[in-house]
RNA sequence: CGGGAUGUAGCGCAGCUUGGUAGCGCACCUCGCUUGGGACGAGGGGGUCGCAGGUUCAAAUCCUGUCAUCCCGACCA
């Protein structure tokens, strides 16, 4: 390709809305362009890295035994209706209505659909086990889209859904499908993390995330999670799943009697700690929040971060948040108090599902509140002054130095771009649209299935997040557009545009992907020019080549050696 | 949806406080000159100042409304 015809505009200065370096680099270097808030278009540079990234899906998918297909962007409101998603998705699904007025939907993923094919494709156990995937744009309206392509509303994915006839050949669905991701991210020269997670909006019960991680001192963390491993056995899962030990701690308040006292204008738990000198881990903090409009009061140590996800996930909820002042007042009201946030406590609650966090229950002569503004009980135990609350599960939030459940190690945290996801489904689609085989027993049973995402677009962004520099992007180079390109210095230097054209000319027959840069531009221009846009391989035909030297510079490292154009040629067709 | 901010040329910004005929840098076009790290000179094109009302002799500037965008929280590939 010749620069000079290439459709790319590098801007000299980052855009002022972008945030993160993959946004302002892909931006800047002219491979996206947004068109609407959280919409880009893809333009020729970066739909050629998307290619890439694609074909390598592919070839890992197809070697894995899977089978692409492409379905519908568009999706009737019934199948969502049969998988009963359509009330639950909320407001991320895009809905619309056709000009007879029929509901659809844009497809934010396609479970109800391949669900459909399953079932009408699908017979007999001697079919399966069957894997099929698609590459599309997927549509979700998120509710504050950022960083570019790592959180679009439009967005390109990869989605694979496998059909088994039993919990053992999901288990091999899924193990191939973690095997197959773990080879992509590799080839496209991300180094990824396999970790736990919760399985969300999805359905189903076990569920992995490939994190790439990205360092906490970049300036603007594009990691959105955060990442609990353990550096001595390799467990490892995102924080809204993350289980550990905790470390000991002072649960006893030593209070000698349950005596309720004043503590004036004190509603933080570090106020109160302070107020009455005691540690925060001998108070109970209790919080409310709604979970699918209903209420819910969560005890939880003073010391610990309830987990909002695992909250949600022990009511089997679709949306939580934490209850506003109003909502509050609203519940001390049909309870018979009126205290305010800060000095609310499980007794005498009425219309609120009680929910304690495991760490609750070790404490004694503690601290709680009790639902009287500017006071709070001491020296309470449970059974005797409040009651233990019949749920108790975990529901708190890991940190950083808790032990390992697995081996007792200290656990550490760190910032992920989540770019793959594997499920265990089971039969939570086939059942609810009664998708079929029939088994070697003659008996009708339901699939068992699996689904399997790749943020196509996120994984391209996420390259750029882990694969930069000050000068520009560095593309690994199985998925960088172009794999070299060559300088000449001066256009009007003869010699220079010769022997640049003969190399352009070698490596175009060679079926090497090259750009020449035949602009009529400063050196300088030329230089920064390919630094920022990031091409892995730079062949520079300057001065010296009067002693038939040119400059061979690997971005990567930013290494240049000075060789003979003939011997760049050889590296080049060698890689 | 809640909290904060911003909308002026393709990009980055000034002008607004104190109303008076819309500016700067980059990019773009022409000519000259220049060619190893975003040169220089001369000339040129491009903007209903987000939109709609209002105040005023006069509005980018003041007022009201509205839309959009960005940042912080809940979402997720």
């Amino acid at each position: 390709m010749r620069m000079s015809k290439l459709f790319v505009q590098t801007l000299r200065e980052f855009p002022s809305d972008a945030e993160v370096i993959s946004h302002k680099l892909l931006v800047r270097a002219g491979y996206i362009r947004k068109l609407t808030n959280g919409v880009y278009n893809y333009l020729p540079l970066m739909w050629r890295v998307l290619k890439k990234i694609e074909n390598i899906v592919r070839e890992e998918m197809d070697n894995a035994g899977a089978q692409e297909l492409l379905m519908p962007f568009v999706q009737p409101a019934e199948l969502w209706h049969e998988s009963g998603r359509w009330d639950v998705y909320g407001k991320e699904l895009m809905r619309l209505k056709d000009r007879h007025n029929r509901e659809m939907c844009l497809g934010p993923t396609h479970e109800e659909v391949i669900t459909s094919i399953g079932r009408e494709g699908i017979r007999s156990y001697k079919q399966l086990p069957v894997n099929l995937y698609q590459i599309q744009s997927k549509f979700r309206d998120e509710i504050r889209p950022r960083f570019g392509l790592l959180r679009g509303r439009e967005f390109i994915m990869k989605d694979a859904y496998s059909f088994d006839a039993d919990e053992q050949g999901l288990d091999k669905s899924y193990e191939i499908m973690a095997k197959a991701y773990n080879k992509i991210f590799e080839r496209c020269g991300l180094e990824t993390k396999m970790v736990q997670s919760d399985s969300g909006a999805i359905g189903g019960s076990v569920s992995h995330e490939f994190m790439v991680l990205v360092n906490e001192e970049a300036e603007n963390n594009a990691g959105e999670n955060d990442v609990f491993y353990c550096t001595k056995c390799g467990y490892s899962a995102n924080s809204n799943h993350a289980v550990s030990i905790l470390n000991p701690v002072e649960t006893d308040g030593k209070f000698e009697t349950a005596q309720i006292v004043d503590t004036p204008n004190v509603h933080s738990i570090e106020g109160l700690a302070e107020f009455l000198k005691v540690p925060q881990s001998v108070i109970c903090k209790c919080l409310i929040y709604v979970i699918d409009g209903k209420y819910v009061a969560a005890l939880i140590r003073g010391d610990r971060t309830v987990e909002e996800t695992k909250l949600m996930n022990a009511f089997q909820g679709n949306d939580i948040r934490i209850a506003r002042n109003d909502e509050i007042d609203e519940i001390m009201q049909a309870s018979g108090f009126n205290a305010i946030a800060g000095f609310i406590g499980p007794k005498g609650l009425k219309n609120v599902e009680i929910i304690a966090d495991e760490t609750v229950k070790e404490l004694k002569n503690f601290v709680i509140g009790i639902n009287q503004t500017d006071k709070h009980l001491i020296g309470a135990n449970w059974g005797i002054d409040v009651e233990l609350p019949q749920k108790t599960e975990d529901i708190r939030l890991v940190e950083e130095n808790d032990k390992c459940v697995d081996c007792g190690a200290p656990l550490k945290v760190t910032k992920g771009i989540e770019v793959g996801n594997i499920f265990k489904l089971g039969t939570k689609y086939s059942k609810a649209m009664n998708a079929t085989f029939t088994d070697k027993d003659g008996q009708e049973k339901p699939f068992i299935m699996g689904c399997y995402g790749i943020g196509i677009s996120r994984t391209a962004a996420a390259a750029v997040e882990r694969h930069h520099d000050e000068y520009g992007i560095k593309w690994p180079l199985a998925i960088a557009p172009y794999t070299v390109i060559i300088v000449p210095v001066s256009d009007q230097d003869e010699t220079q545009m010769k022997v640049a054209e003969d190399i352009y000319q070698k490596l175009l027959d060679a079926k090497i992907e090259v750009i020449l840069d035949d602009r009529q531009e400063r050196a300088g221009v030329k230089l920064k020019d390919a630094d920022l846009i990031g091409i892995p391989y730079r062949i520079t035909v300057g001065k010296t080549i009067q002693d038939n030297l040119v400059e061979f510079k690997e971005r990567a490292t930013n290494n240049t050696i000075t060789i003979t154009p003939e011997e760049a040629v050889k590296r080049i067709l060698a890689l």
